[in-house]
DNA sequence: TAACTATATCCACATACGAACATATACTTG
DNA sequence: CAAGTATATGTTCGTATGTGGATATAGTTA
């Protein structure tokens, strides 16, 4: 028996904001290339094939939207995923984008009657 | 020991959609009025206090991510979760927000010095 | 201090997206 | 078939947001 909690207007933004850090294809890149562990801008910059102006500023984001950690180090600064939370929610959506992509693929195999 | 699999350009779009489809505060309304089973346009028009005009593009938006499903039936349409991931998804993100919003009290209470 | 590297920010532009009104469509009932 | 109800869609508008080039800032090294 799971108790539903009531959410005020502004704890609804809040989690739109976090899911909306999420949903841009340029910054998941960059949290997928984080999940091997801490990397500094430019070798994320190598890795995603953005500028190096876009890749900083969607780290930016995702740092604001407290999912990534940032750790100056001299020149370089360090990114990491902040959250644990992260891998499971990623976990979860591409788990069931893969089962819906199969039941289409299953449902084209079989629509010709 | 979890293997990480590579996700192409293409899958990261399709993640970065389904998480699109929650990252707006008047469709994560819809899905929470949703928790407690399906309801028809006009119930969650009346519980959500939004205009008609946009409930039903909302709903379409998350039919279409295949978060909710349609049924028809008579002159009213019924919406429910179609994915039960949804359900884990936002219990992660309430939880890390709630977890993010507690830090940031403590830290307000003992930064002055 | 001057050159050099790594990162962040400013700016301009194009596009995506949510809101609201009006209207269309689908279904029911008299 | 006409009127009425529930839902969807067309359209316009304002705003938010991603992008890339140029530039600023911070830190290192000669």
């Amino acid at each position: 028996m799971k108790k539903v909690r009531w959410l005020s207007d502004d704890a609804i933004a809040l989690i739109a904001r976090r899911f909306s850090a999420l949903a841009e294809p340029m910054r998941l890149k960059l949290v997928h290339a984080l999940f091997a562990g801490e990397k500094s801008v430019n070798a994320l910059v190598e890795e995603t094939g953005g500028t190096q102006a876009n890749v900083s500023r969607h780290l930016q984001t995702l740092t604001q939207a407290h999912v990534l950690s940032r750790r100056k180090e001299g020149l370089q600064v360090f990114y990491a995923i902040a959250d644990p939370t992260i891998f499971k929610l990623c976990e979860l959506v591409c788990g069931s984008v893969e089962k819906q992509l199969n039941r289409q693929v299953e449902a084209f195999g079989v629509s010709a009657d």
